[in-house]
DNA sequence: AAAGATACATACATCAATGTATGTGTTACG
DNA sequence: CGTAACACATACATTGATGTATGTATCTTT
């Protein structure tokens, strides 16, 4: 019954199954509880796979956030508005598994050894975030300026929401509000385009 | 040389070390790193003195918690303009010792069993920056809603902050231009007051 | 198809954190 | 005073996470 399978399809459905259980813990129940039999118990696989693919822990959750990161960067267009700005944004760090990125984020920066490891991954995500990717179509605006801030300051706005809904576990009811209150503000700013 | 100290007073200095260190290990090194022997050793005690008097490591820091909160309480004083708003707010999440709260709370959030300790602490900061208490001079304002909602959103722009804080070990450059922005904005919602 | 390489599992040793006594010095009180 | 209660330290056992082999199955190559 068992599939012939080649030794690069066999790695890289392994190295899948880990980045995937680690992402999920990381989600589920945090830093901590992301420990490395935690990871392969839930992979259906052992620690001399893992040690196989990954010289240890923090090379492991660098893998796994790399592969989260490379999902959400696909998923990239150019906006052409600023509330096009504000969902790209929040498509990322409003999504679910934001919250692995958080909790590796916090993490690197209590450890200089695992900021030494995680520490390119961590800024692909900031670039990911960062505001001036999201602002090309307002390059010839007439308060460039303003705008500018304001997608700074909203981008702190969804962090804030992503740690409360990380530490509560969920969606949080204010949420919507506050998301509604950026939008506000996006078509005072931009008032060519609607939500 | 000994001093001669009543018990009372050998037992608090004991537990405002414990809690003192506590508090600044998880600003520093973050909640994995918090441990019993790390406390103690900053500290200069042992074991043995924080088992005597704190049931185990949970308790330890809900107790430690505690007195953060209490040092931020005794501070308040009720705010009587927008600004006056944003700036009780920002002197409780934009301290440096707020990082310890973001610790707990995320950790909380990721254990059960940790939620049953810590959360009536959390509970305590929840309420200390909840819209409702730094609303009391709008409540007969013409748009109170908005008013409302601005704070609500503001708040989790400060806590957008506070993280990047956490994880960058430092205040970042941008801090003080977003914080200028929801000035401007308070401004705007309440003109008669000036920052 | 046999030898070698690769992918993965198992077993053992280690270390760090915590819980559980038990011991010792201090203060309180009759 | 001298004894009991308290504050704190020390020693031991346990648990869980990790590192280090070493073993076995699967694939590759010739």
């Amino acid at each position: 019954m068992a599939e012939r399978r080649t030794q690069a399809q066999r790695s890289d459905a392994t190295r899948l199954a880990l980045t995937d259980a680690t992402v999920e813990l990381l989600v589920e129940r945090g830093w901590a509880a992301t420990t490395a039999v935690a990871v392969v118990d839930r992979a259906g696989l052992t620690r001399g796979a893992l040690l196989h693919h990954y010289a240890g822990r923090a090379e492991l959750i660098a893998a796994a956030l790399q592969q989260l990161y490379d999902s959400f960067d696909t998923e990239r267009i150019t906006p052409t508005s600023l509330h096009e700005t504000l969902d790209q944004m929040w498509a990322v760090i409003g999504d679910v598994t934001f919250k692995a990125v958080i909790e590796a984020w916090l993490a690197a920066g209590n450890d200089c050894e695992l900021e030494q490891t995680l520490g390119p991954v961590i800024s692909n995500f900031a670039k990911l975030v960062h505001p001036d990717e999201h602002l090309g179509f307002a390059a010839d605006s007439d308060h460039r300026e303003e705008v500018a801030t304001f997608v700074l300051a909203a981008r702190e706005t969804m962090f804030g929401l992503a740690l409360g809904r990380a530490t509560a576990g969920r969606a949080l009811p204010h949420e919507a509000q506050v998301l509604a209150h950026l939008h506000d503000q996006a078509t005072r700013l931009d008032p060519h385009t609607r939500h």
